[in-house]
RNA sequence: GGCGUUAUGGUGUAACUGGUUAACACGCCGCCCUCUCAAGGCGGAGAGUCCGGGUUCGAGCCCCGGUAACGCUACCA
């Protein structure tokens, strides 16, 4: 009853499918990175999708965001929303007929059905269960609507999602990396397939596009590998082959969560224009999970016999490696399972490594093209003409924005009639509204001015905060203007770097 | 809570198909070099492989049972 698999013979054909709802991470670029390979090794082809089906959280200038930043890592697609390709088109937001079409299908064979609920009543279904210990999920109160009531619902116009109707039983497949992993149905909730406003869920989207895509491996993250039965019941509800599927590690913080803002920088841009050069970023994410054999150790069997004088080993021969020695040496089936911790310390080392491999030129070159551009030279000027006598002077008013280390001290920016705590807390909430406005001063002014407000804090001693914050001190270019031209990401970084310090300290100083 | 996954120094990894004193790198400490700081060189501390059983002449690798961490548990992906 099973389906046949896809076999070995089939051409590789893999993805990755970011969903443009913010800055692109760094998970994006290491399961990017493993597909990537994995195609590159087999000759086969890397598809990039775009998974813009939640229109709640788009974000307009994600999509290209995440354009730039795999191209600078050197990941390149073969196919993709920008390239094209066969199995076009490749933004799930204009394959919305499809997935209308194929849920039709399974609404049609009985796999799937319509449910009428509201997300109010849902809530509170979930609240009910919650509170009598059970675990939250649907009830399957609508699976067998009569099909009268479902005509009924439909004339009255009354909005509906369509869910999978799991059956009895229980799914097992197979993770490459893993062996077998069994799930219950009891343990797997009739997930929405197309939500109310037609627009499908991943688990549909996914599913229809990867095989309407002739996608033969799944390399995606372990936070999917409970919803796989979910898939693959999709899959035979179509009567399709399954993929291979490989789950890869999650990307960690310090402390092993899985990797977040709140705790590590994850945004590829920050990482791009703080300085990392893509060489180390990619040859870092290379050395997550492992899967990179030393260089020497999988060389042909015949010299085996020898005793190979091992020479200690440099690190510029283990650790050290580009995407085209990840192409010829890598292998995904190595992969150690384990949640690396994506260590900032050691990607600083590395990108120190390749920086000082540059030559002088060449290096020149790269402070040029990133943190001395014209672009960015062009944007500051402006903002300190007046405010200077000499030229000699630019780097007196502009150097927060050179640094990388800038932290006031406590003098400078508690206000006076403010206490430490108060100044923290109220901090920790400009750092929650400047993550949630859009990056422009019109946008910015507003939001930090109501924040104000609300908190009673005086625009004078809000401004100043934050300018203390970001340049290090109570005198700067104007600071809107100066977050704008630092940008986002790395304004973020600085406040959140700011937070997480003085939180030590204030530890450091109660025991 | 339920389900799933994972587990080697602080961190990233290595250890052939069970085989000897668990290796390399980052970080940390010390020394050398040096006008300073880096870089570089040399050396050091730091794990007995999550815990408990078992199989075996022999277990980080195999088996059983725990524990912990992480993930999922949405009309998000």
């Amino acid at each position: 009853m099973t389906n046949p698999s896809i076999t070995t013979d089939t051409p590789i054909r893999v993805r990755i499918a970011p969903s443009p709802t913010g800055d692109p991470h760094v998970g994006t670029a290491y399961i990017g990175l493993i597909n990537f390979l994995y195609a590159r090794q087999r000759d086969g082809k890397f598809v990039l999708r775009i998974e813009d089906t939640d229109r709640t959280r788009f974000v307009a200038t994600s999509e290209q965001e995440i354009f730039n930043s795999l191209r600078w890592l050197g990941l390149t697609w073969d196919e993709g929303p920008d390239v094209g390709g066969p199995y076009g088109p490749y933004r799930q937001s204009e394959r919305t007929d499809i997935y209308r079409q194929h849920v039709q299908l399974l609404l049609d064979n009985g796999t799937a059905y319509r449910a009428f609920e509201n997300p109010e009543e849902l809530e509170d279904l979930r609240k009910r269960q919650l509170a009598a210990k059970l675990p939250p999920r649907y009830d399957g109160a609508h699976r067998e609507l009569s099909q009268a009531q479902i005509d009924t619902y439909l004339a009255e116009g009354r909005p509906f999602v369509i869910r999978l109707k799991v059956p009895a039983g229980q799914t097992t497949f197979r993770d490459e990396l893993r062996d077998d992993i069994t799930f219950d149905h009891n343990n797997v909730d009739d997930q929405v397939l197309m939500k109310s406003d037609g627009f499908p869920t991943y688990h549909l989207a996914n599913v229809v596009d990867d095989h309407l895509m002739r996608i033969t491996d799944v390399i995606r993250a372990e936070e999917w590998i409970s919803s796989t039965p979910k898939h693959v019941l999709l899959y035979n509800a179509f009567g399709w082959a399954l993929p291979r599927f490989w789950h890869m590690p999650l990307l960690r913080n310090l402390d092993k969560s899985k990797i977040s803002k709140r705790k590590n920088p994850v945004s590829l841009i920050y990482y791009r224009q703080a300085g990392f050069l893509p060489e180390a970023m990619i040859n870092f994410l290379g050395l997550m999970g492992g899967g990179m054999p030393a260089p020497n150790t999988s060389a042909p069997t015949d010299d085996a016999a020898k005793p190979a004088s091992s020479a200690p080993t440099k690190s510029s021969e283990t650790d050290i490696f580009s995407l085209a020695d990840m192409v010829a040496r890598f292998q995904v089936e190595n992969i150690r399972l384990g949640g690396p911790v994506f260590d900032l310390t050691k990607l600083k080392w590395l990108n120190g490594e390749y920086i000082r491999a540059l030559t002088p030129e060449a290096f020149y070159k790269s402070l040029r093209d990133t943190i001395l551009s014209d672009a960015y030279l062009q944007q500051i000027a402006p903002l300190v003409q007046t405010r200077i006598e000499t030229l000699g002077e630019f780097g007196n008013l502009t150097h927060f924005l050179f640094a990388d280390d800038i932290m006031p001290p406590a003098d400078v920016f508690i206000p006076k009639k403010r206490t430490l705590e108060d100044t923290l807390a109220f901090a920790a909430e400009q750092l929650a509204v400047l993550e949630a406005t859009d990056w422009t001063h019109d946008a910015l002014e507003p939001a930090l001015k109501q924040l104000g407000e609300a908190h009673q804090w005086s625009v004078k001693e809000n401004f100043m905060l934050l300018r203390a914050i970001l340049t290090g001190s109570t005198m700067s270019p104007p600071l809107l203007e100066s977050m704008v031209v630092f940008g986002k990401s790395r304004t973020l970084d600085r406040v959140r770097r700011f937070l997480d310090t003085q939180k030590k300290l204030s530890q450091a100083r109660k025991p």
